[in-house]
DNA sequence: TAGGCCATCTGGTCCT
DNA sequence: AGGACCAGATGGCCTA
């Protein structure tokens, strides 16, 4: 269990909140503690937080688990032959980068939960949940697409024609199956809103 | 108060 | 070489 120490940074940012000033606290200096060739140990916040060696990165030439902790042993650091000042300023620079990163990717996810039927209004859903629940809507839409196979055009640029006649397929499906393909999705949708 | 979720920092690795 | 990407760590906010 991770202990929820107390309140020292500034109040965090939500997406919709472009950050007003990325100034970081002044006296933390990012790798000025940390000397060469010896343990990194870092003041974050109020907290120092050493050895970050353990924690680092797993991908050694592939996705997904590889590594684990055992590269950590002879890993060597990149040769280092910029000034504290140096290192501290672009450190800042890729905080900025990293924050401009995943406010992109953020906007990514409300754009996501938008285009998402049932869910735009009244709550907003967790990252897990948006992500869950396009992957259950988009497999009810491929259920109804599968269904309605008979009614696609066979090749060649959509007409609007095709469109056409497709919508009428659409139509068509819904009379004769309701909307037994989205179930599934609706269901989910359902359970969410229920817990809120 | 515990737990979920999130923003941010950070350093390692990959890519251009 | 520098930026992008990624995942671990940490602390803050919110809710049951």
């Amino acid at each position: 269990m991770r202990s929820k120490g107390k309140a020292t940074k500034p109040s965090r940012m939500t997406w919709s909140d472009p950050d007003p000033d990325p100034e970081l606290e002044p006296d933390t200096e990012p790798g000025s503690s940390e000397q060469e060739g010896s343990e990194a140990s870092v003041r974050i916040g109020s907290s120092w937080r050493g050895s970050l060696r353990s924690g680092g990165r797993k991908r050694q030439g592939g996705t997904g688990g590889g590594g684990g902790g055992g590269g950590g042993g002879g890993r060597r650091r990149r040769q280092r032959s910029s000034s504290n000042k140096e290192r501290s300023v672009r450190r800042l620079e890729s905080n900025e980068r990293e924050r401009q990163r995943m406010h992109k990717l953020n906007n990514a996810f409300q754009a996501l939960q938008e285009a998402i039927p049932h869910v735009k209004t009244d709550k907003k859903l967790s990252k897990i949940e948006t992500l869950t629940l396009a992957k259950n809507y988009i497999k009810s839409l491929t259920g109804i697409i599968l269904d309605m196979g008979a009614c696609l055009p066979a090749e060649g640029v959509p007409s609007e024609d095709s469109a056409a006649k497709l919508l009428q397929c659409y139509q068509q499906h819904l009379e004769e199956e309701g909307e037994a393909d989205l179930t599934q999705y609706l269901t989910h949708v359902h359970s969410l809103s229920q817990r809120s």
